[in-house]
RNA sequence: GGCGCCGUAGCCAAGUGGUUAGGCAAAGGUUUGCAAAACCUUCAUACACCGGUUCGAAUCCGGUCGGCGCCUCCA
């Protein structure tokens, strides 16, 4: 097997190639912990979670290391804004994060380093940046000095001259004065004795912005990762400073893999803040599985933006998001039919028979697509054809005579065992991830289950004394409700559409 | 201004030189006391527009129009 991924640095899919064959270490660049986190963290951290089972499935032995940014600018505002210490705050968001991870069905890095645990070892980087001519101090700042770096510009694509000329118009007086270039950026920024921060060879202060990663990275994973993550907006100037820092500190290539995952847009504009469009992922688990957001992750290739539309009502007020609203319906699709598949009737049960195309290929399917830079989409077009195949199995079983083989129902568990491991997909207890599901339904259109069952009981009754008329009406009342009657062998079940 | 991305059937979305992607919605069918669910079929000889290269282009090249991103904090 041959992993291929779009490399940022070469700007084209490349086989991706760790060092030591059959294992790599991946750094992914974290949050910074000032606030919850957002559709688009969860976008993030759901691609690169597939590329961590991904690779492990491959069989490649993976230290994952993603960290927490809990130092910066952002933490100190906010904290301020809301009465508490930075350091409060940022491990208040640090826990939440964590949360919503684990809803999202993400698992853990193998290492969450902080900024705030590396403070020795981002002094250190500086000292030896400086050592090597390549960081100058001004008045208890430090900074990179572009210049001396030869390949500047090279993973974003754009030269030095074009930086400057952005560079030259946002710089205060004070700023040009301090730095010797334009594009020179901090690697240390000096602050008053009562501002928060640690001491350091240049007095007081508080590492810049992205040297906290270069030093995080040469700690947990050597001179060279096998592959740097993040998304699209921090190729430029977050990765291209840490590629100056690191191999201007280190000689040796930061990373032999780029991979950037395009934006979260919210009615074709970027989600943000300032445009008010702007959403937590926990604030959209009240209204949806969490999973049912992992789901809507993987319908758009991890490069493409992911575009969801807001419906409101005639008074503004949010009515749904398509994406989410479909992508929770496939999901449900997928857990009914798990239980479908676990309640086949045992003496249905034949030990001969043929592996239905859409069961026997999921694995290959599956695996191809991911192996063709992570084809999140195409791997549920494989689950697509694996669910209509188990149903026809099922399907078959509950016609006259009809029975399903031993073998094509093994291979359908072991198909779900891997779509669970792959894409952390329908790992969740089927009966009770539908009852949630039913009952956030049933309380949405603010009815109950004993509203439900009192007129199915009725119904029965009507039924059973062949009374059709009424026993319709009842039906009809119930679908007035939102819900719908499933009429089986062992009796009547309800569900209520999404 | 510099760099870059995108435009695929009613909607969402893969593919990217020749062979059914997939989903949602809609319609018909199998099934059912009637339904629902599930399954089957149809919508689908779709690829913004104009040129060019080629035996062959949605796919490569050039241009036009439209949408968007980065260049400043951002996942």
């Amino acid at each position: 097997m041959t992993i291929t991924l779009y490399d940022t640095m070469t700007a084209k899919k490349q086989p991706f190639a760790p060092a030591e064959p059959g294992k790599a270490r991946i750094y992914v660049c974290g949050p910074t912990v000032y606030d919850y986190a957002h559709v688009g963290h969860a976008r993030c951290y759901v691609i690169y979670d597939v590329l961590a089972r991904h690779l492990r499935a491959r069989g490649v032995e993976l230290k994952y290391v993603r960290n927490i940014t809990d130092v910066d600018d952002k933490i100190v505002h906010r904290a301020k804004e809301r009465g508490e210490t930075p350091t409060e705050l940022a491990a208040r968001f640090t826990t939440h994060f964590h949360e919503d991870m684990r809803a999202l069905g993400n698992v853990d890095p193998d290492v969450e380093p902080t900024v705030s645990g590396h403070i020795p070892e981002i002094v250190a980087f500086v000292e030896g940046l400086i050592e090597k001519g390549h960081a100058y101090a001004v008045d208890g700042d430090v900074y990179f000095h572009v210049p001396s770096f030869e390949g500047y510009g090279k993973l974003s694509h754009r030269p030095v001259e074009a930086l400057v000329e952005g560079a030259s118009g946002r710089l205060s007086d004070e700023e040009t004065k301090r730095k010797k270039h334009p594009a020179d950026f901090a690697l240390w920024k000096g602050q008053d004795a009562d501002a928060w921060g640690w001491a350091s060879p240049w007095g007081h202060g508080r590492p810049g912005w992205h040297i906290e990663c270069s030093a995080m990275c040469n700690k947990h994973c050597g001179a060279t990762l096998d592959l740097h993550g993040g998304g699209l907006d921090l190729v430029f100037p977050h990765h291209e400073n840490e590629v100056a820092q690191s191999e201007a500190g280190n000689r040796a290539p930061l990373s032999r893999h780029w991979m950037h995952n395009g934006f979260v847009e919210v009615d074709k504009e970027k989600m943000s803040k300032s445009l008010g469009n702007f959403f937590t992922a926990r604030e959209l688990f009240t209204r949806y599985a969490p999973e049912s957001m992992r789901y809507a992750m993987m319908t758009v290739h991890y490069r493409s933006p992911l575009n969801f539309d807001v419906t409101l009502d005639d008074a503004g007020h949010v009515m749904g998001f398509p994406l989410f609203d479909e992508s929770e319906k496939r999901l449900e699709y997928l857990y009914e039919t798990r239980e479908r598949l676990a309640s086949i009737d045992p003496s249905r049960i034949v030990a001969e028979g043929v592996v239905p195309d859409g069961i026997a290929t999921f694995g290959a399917s599956l695996g191809t697509a991911l192996d063709d830079d992570l084809n999140m989409p195409q791997a549920l077009a494989a689950l697509s054809e694996l669910l209509k195949a188990v149903n026809e199995l099922v399907e078959g079983t509950r016609r006259k005579k009809g029975t399903a083989p031993a073998p094509a129902l093994e291979a359908a568990t072991a198909a779900f065992d891997l779509l669970g491991r792959e894409l952390g997909l329908g790992l969740a207890n089927a009966p009770m991830f539908l009852r949630a599901l039913r009952d956030k339904r049933t309380k949405a259109r603010g009815i109950t289950d004993a509203d439900v069952e009192s007129r199915i009981a009725a119904r029965k009754a009507a039924r059973d004394g062949k009374d059709f008329g009424k026993a319709d009406q009842l039906r009809d009342e119930l679908v007035a409700m939102g819900v719908e009657l499933m009429d089986g062998p062992t009796g009547t079940t309800w569900r209520i559409p999404g």
